[in-house]
DNA sequence: GGACTTGCATTGTGATCGCAATTGCGGGCC
DNA sequence: GGCCCGCAATTGCGATCACAATGCAAGTCC
């Protein structure tokens, strides 16, 4: 594989507002989150690089940023680096970590939400809803993402923000197995109502607990796909 | 800053088995933990580089993953780095993630726990009533950090372990604001006992009570020395 | 005398080069 | 025919070079 063999599609623009570094990062990010790049099997610094158009060096400071967040795994022997095998003592503590921190995001944000966020957050389920019609499962998770995040976004506690980030990071792969194997049918929306009804009245808990149930009701589908 | 310590310089103990790049990392970790690096205070690539006698290279992937780890801020604009200045706010949500892991770990330590790690930690547990008495607050903080992770590298939860990890980084400077202010005196380590306790016995419950509350000891001290 | 502008030094970023180590594979040997 | 050794290609790591942007400071003009 030639460095020069690839101008085809991914020769863009790159170096528009943002920097390579980041341009690289969300690439990655991206392919990890929609499970284009499989857990197990290694990957080559030089051909993401190629296949990116850019010089192995902000692909060699991407990855090992992803791997500082645990979305990237790295042999110590080999110094190969691959995507963290779906276990399920992996998922169960990712869930652990979640099903604390995103309702405490959520109950944070109650008091913190307006009109225009409620609005926002209609719209995102409408895009949510029609995505889960059509069998779009990319539509669908960046939806149910921009869902998430619009409502812990609002809870101006960046620390528990960044953890969150990462959790969704690193649980990415395993939201593909489930839509995989049992398909985005059955994942009911039930609970973002509660939610965005929870924050309209600024009713912290009510919005807790509905979070947690919307997670709860992911990651037992999470389990049933991985564990058995 | 003097590069001319030995910036080509062919043959260093630092390539020995680890990568120069851990060894930065290591560098700058024990120099944040340490306060030997002030929150608010600019540090440049440059210079870090010059000062561990390597390229910018390996310290820019360090920089990269302790930012990551949030253990390092950016400022988007100079894209000059800096320790995060510590606010009431990052403290209690600091706080409030060490209080649900740590403990957590502590708690699946408990039934994995032997006569080796008892051992081990009442050996740690005597260097930290050491440099207690000394008056030794790189000693005991040293210990303390050894003390907490031998018992959470028990608990076989990787996932939970990194983010127990990522949130030590980044309470570490805080931990020297305690100390710079109170001094290392009104600490007492009767919750490392009672968590030994409780390690020994088994006791899950114990040893979750035990940790959590040896964290909000030490956690009320921040809190005042930040807020206060 | 003070504020603005212009010049230089420094910083971060990205690319290319060189090096050591590991992997994969082909040929030679038993 | 199977196993083992050795060579070549690939990979990751680190250094150096080059460039654009920013910060700082001295000089200049009002």
């Amino acid at each position: 594989m030639s460095p020069s063999a690839s101008p085809a599609s991914p020769r863009r623009p790159l170096t528009d507002s943002p920097t390579v570094h980041d341009q690289v990062y969300d690439a990655i990010r991206q392919a990890l989150v929609t499970g284009r790049i499989a857990p197990g099997v290694g990957v080559s610094l030089r051909s993401l690089a190629a296949e990116l158009g850019v010089s192995p060096m902000p692909v060699r400071d991407a990855v090992r940023r992803l791997v500082a967040e645990r979305a990237l795994a790295i042999n110590p022997a080999n110094k190969r680096l691959s995507v963290p095998s779906l276990t399920a003592a992996r998922l169960e503590q990712l869930s652990q970590a979640r099903l604390w921190i995103e309702p405490e995001l959520a109950a944070r944000a109650a008091s913190q939400a307006d009109a225009a966020l409620i609005r926002a957050l209609k719209a995102i389920d409408a895009r949510l809803d029609a995505a889960l019609a059509a069998g779009d499962v990319d539509g669908y998770m960046t939806a149910n993402h921009a869902f998430h995040f619009a409502i812990y976004e609002r809870a101006e506690a960046e620390v528990l923000l960044s953890m969150a980030r990462a959790l969704w990071l690193q649980i990415g792969p395993f939201m593909r197995v489930v839509f995989g194997r049992v398909g985005t049918v059955g994942l009911p929306a039930d609970r973002h109502a509660e939610a965005m009804d929870a924050l309209k009245t600024g009713d912290a808990e009510a919005a807790r607990q509905a979070i947690a149930a919307d997670l709860s009701d992911g990651m037992d589908k999470m389990r049933v796909a991985v564990g058995g």
